[in-house]
DNA sequence: ATGTTC
């Protein structure tokens, strides 16, 4: 927890009630649930969800939605927007060749070379909003993942949809890039919330607005330059963002890695080395605050996943498999050893507590055959190597 | 999370 927030929290003394939909065994780190009861207490704060992904963040419970009077900048953070979206592909999934598509979708490491002012205009951005970064998916958790759908024992409720077993999926995670970093950046000091009603709190509600579109069209991209780079066509199944305020009857709503629920169909990510599902939510929990979990949650922080992953030669090669053999494409090894499966929760733990707190039903399952996540930035690496003569090696800095 | 960490 940053001092910050202690010191610059305004706090009252009656708490906010926390509806926590996690099982008393399922494992939430004590960090995580002291800054709940912290938002709990802040001022204007009514109303609290915790969820079975909870972990600490930065100011506040990741995995967690709150509903206050003002807006709590600081409790959505820099990546204003992120979220996963999901896509079907217009390939069986009988016709895809894995390696081929494997290096197919390496048109990912590339800057994306579309026409940012259109498609800005087209989703109602202004044409000139942060083009630099779009279509890019970004680090840290961020991926494009190609996935087979499977169908689970109820099949009725994926006969209510347009997707059946065995169809290609690309699941998008990621968010406003450095948008929704400098959108941050004008608010940092508001530890005290902002006025919905003030000119600092409309203007940066219209510009948080913004970058959530944003996101949203840059997962959109994304998925569209896989899909284009497998022959496919897409189409949209679900976008679920997990990280952003909405103004909702009864306050601002701030979902902090918490998904959108009240939308047909919500994903939930595992590892990459653990399947996914794909969730309808129960429209009838007002208590859940329209939310539901984002995905695993982590369970290791990732500085501490130093030693616990990538520790030996096999166990770093068995960073890029997966036991659905699958492949992971990511050449920065820091990201590997820090988004490796075992940083996060078994995924299962967290579909069985949404599922005994009934907020939502799993109508499929989403299994990872490709998880594209960051590619070697060639033109830092060819700056490296011209201020250096040589490429960094990061083992001589440990 | 982040044109990051010279």
């Amino acid at each position: 927890m940053g001092t910050s927030q202690k010191e610059g929290l305004a706090s009252s003394s009656d708490a906010a009630p926390i509806h926590r939909f996690y099982s008393r065994t399922t494992w939430i780190e004590g960090a995580a649930e002291e800054q709940l009861d912290l938002v709990s207490r802040l001022a204007g704060v009514s109303h609290v969800a915790a969820f079975p992904d909870l972990h600490p963040g930065k100011y506040g419970p990741v995995g967690s939605a709150i509903l206050a009077d003002r807006i709590y900048p600081q409790l959505i953070g820099n990546d204003i927007g992120c979220g996963m979206s999901l896509f079907a592909l217009d390939l069986p999934a009988r016709k895809l060749r894995l390696d081929k598509a494997a290096q197919k979708i390496r048109v990912l490491e590339e800057p994306w070379h579309g026409d940012p002012g259109a498609c800005l205009a087209a989703d109602g951005l202004p044409t000139d909003l942060h083009p630099v970064a779009l279509g890019t998916i970004g680090g840290g958790n961020h991926f494009c993942e190609l996935q087979e759908l499977g169908s689970l024992s109820d099949d009725c409720l994926l006969a209510g949809t347009d997707i059946r077993k065995g169809d290609l999926m690309l699941l998008v995670h990621s968010g406003s890039r450095s948008l929704g970093m400098a959108v941050f950046g004008t608010v940092l000091e508001s530890f005290s919330g902002l006025d919905l009603d003030s000119t600092v709190g409309r203007t940066y509600l219209a510009a948080h607005n913004d970058a959530v579109r944003w996101a949203s069209l840059n997962r959109r991209l994304i998925a569209e330059r896989a899909a284009r780079a497998l022959r496919s066509d897409l189409r949209l199944v679900a976008d679920a963002p997990h990280n952003l305020i909405e103004e909702h009857d009864d306050g601002l709503l701030h979902r902090k890695g918490a998904a959108k629920a009240d939308i047909p169909l919500v994903p939930l990510a595992g590892s990459r080395d653990a399947l996914s599902y794909l969730l309808v939510p129960k429209a009838d929990r007002p208590e859940a605050l329209a939310s539901l979990a984002h995905g695993s949650g982590r369970k290791y922080d990732r500085r501490s996943m130093a030693g616990r992953a990538g520790t030996t030669r096999s166990d770093r090669d068995g960073l890029i498999r997966t036991s659905f053999g699958g492949h992971v494409i990511c050449e920065d090894r820091q990201f590997l050893i820090e988004e490796a499966p075992n940083a996060y929760k078994d995924p299962n733990q967290v579909l069985d507590d949404l599922r005994t707190s009934d907020l939502a039903q799993s109508v499929a399952t989403l299994k990872p055959l490709l998880t594209f996540k960051k590619a070697v930035n060639r033109e830092l690496a060819a700056a490296r190597r011209d201020k250096h003569g040589r490429l960094k090696d990061r083992r001589a800095k440990r």
